[in-house]
DNA sequence: CAACATTTTAATCATTTGATTAAATAACTT
DNA sequence: AAGTTATTTAATCAAATGATTAAAATGTTG
């Protein structure tokens, strides 16, 4: 027979084309990107793409899923924290994001691209829909929040401005930069105060009347 | 001779392919349209569109300019108006765009897209490299609001916080809606409270400390 | 209506592109 | 080393796609 084959083929390999299809696939999305693409941008030739992972779509699809389960999964962690506090929930989310966005700042176009070219077919796959939001820890917690200090605004308004904040200066800096001239560098400099900026700005929001 | 083509060949088909052209390019992005798909959105012919238009790129870039200057001329003129606020500009800005936005849900992830995808071709494209930003009314009416109030903050963030909190709801909702529940009617509706309390929320992001 | 110009179409091209195939090379096992 | 399996490649296919062409249909003018 053979040693361990059967799943992984060739980690390597296999890995290498995975990690050019994830730049080429995030930086193009899915109906920009030729295959050809992505097996000049990992070196290797064309039917190698298609030998490991039978077509693009299938290749796209994991690309995706892991895009997606490195959005989610780690979101998961803190907001059903029972002992972390609804601030410092909201610091600490600010803060891992933004550190993940430093590093992937194409991720959310992308990502956003491609739910909305087909909504229903990405949801299914992170499995999500499972979940019931009214029993996260998180959504009690702003319920007491909201009861003890009077906020009526609705819930879904501040989870759109937390999430805003954090995400669209990256959706949008092409345009930032052009229009405001500072450098890759600054940018960063920018997103890294933003990270104590955010929550501050948050909490003046919950308590603005 | 002829009596006036020269210039207006027909209106009326004309405007039809770029109505339909407009439709499939903000649904789809460039790379994922196909002529074909605008001939049949249009009703006419393929060749049609290549008779009126050249190409599918002179096509395009038509359409971008027009959303683009959509979204920018407009801009200009409030901002640089003498005689209002800084508080009211920012609300009529809120205003303006998210009565625009809610007609035209698209037009925003089309607009990042493609300016991501080629960030130096569109912005000699809608004639505004020449504006100096320290010129506009609304960056001295910054200087003064800060001075006075001590405000110490980059106004490239509140900048970028402004659009934010307007643009990026649009951007993100399918996955806004699909994680909700709420109804497009909903989302609007939500969309609609959010022209009141934008200016707030930025308000009390200006005096938090 | 005749002559001409404009508008629209069907048919066709040449490339691009996703995918397959068959064969060559490398790796591993005994 | 021989035999077997895994990996990689060059060559090729069929469908999709942007664009052109030549001709038909429609409209306009004198």
């Amino acid at each position: 027979m053979k040693k361990k084959p059967e799943i992984e083929i060739n980690a390597s390999t296999e890995e290498k084309i995975k990690e050019a299809a994830r730049v080429v696939f995030t930086r193009k999305g899915y109906a920009g990107t030729r295959t050809r693409d992505i097996a000049e941008e990992s070196g290797f030739n064309l039917a190698l793409i298609n030998y490991y992972f039978r077509s693009k779509e299938k290749l796209f699809d994991i690309i995706m899923v892991e895009h997606l389960q490195l959005f989610i999964h780690s979101v998961m962690g803190i907001v059903n924290e029972k002992d972390t506090t609804l601030q410092r929930k909201i610091e600490l989310l600010v803060s891992h994001y933004i550190d993940m966005l430093v590093k992937n700042p194409n991720i959310p176009l992308f990502v956003l691209n491609e739910i909305n070219a087909d909504p229903k077919k990405l949801v299914e796959k992170i499995g999500v829909e499972g979940l019931d939001r009214k029993e996260l820890v998180i959504s009690k917690q702003w319920a007491a929040f909201a009861k003890a200090n009077k906020v009526t605004v609705n819930p879904i308004h501040i989870m759109m401005n937390v999430v805003a904040l954090i995400i669209f200066p990256f959706v949008g800096s092409p345009v930032i930069r052009n229009r405001t001239g500072i450098s890759m560098g600054q940018f960063n400099a920018l997103m890294e105060e933003r990270k104590k900026l955010i929550p501050v700005w948050v909490n003046a929001m919950l308590v603005s009347k």
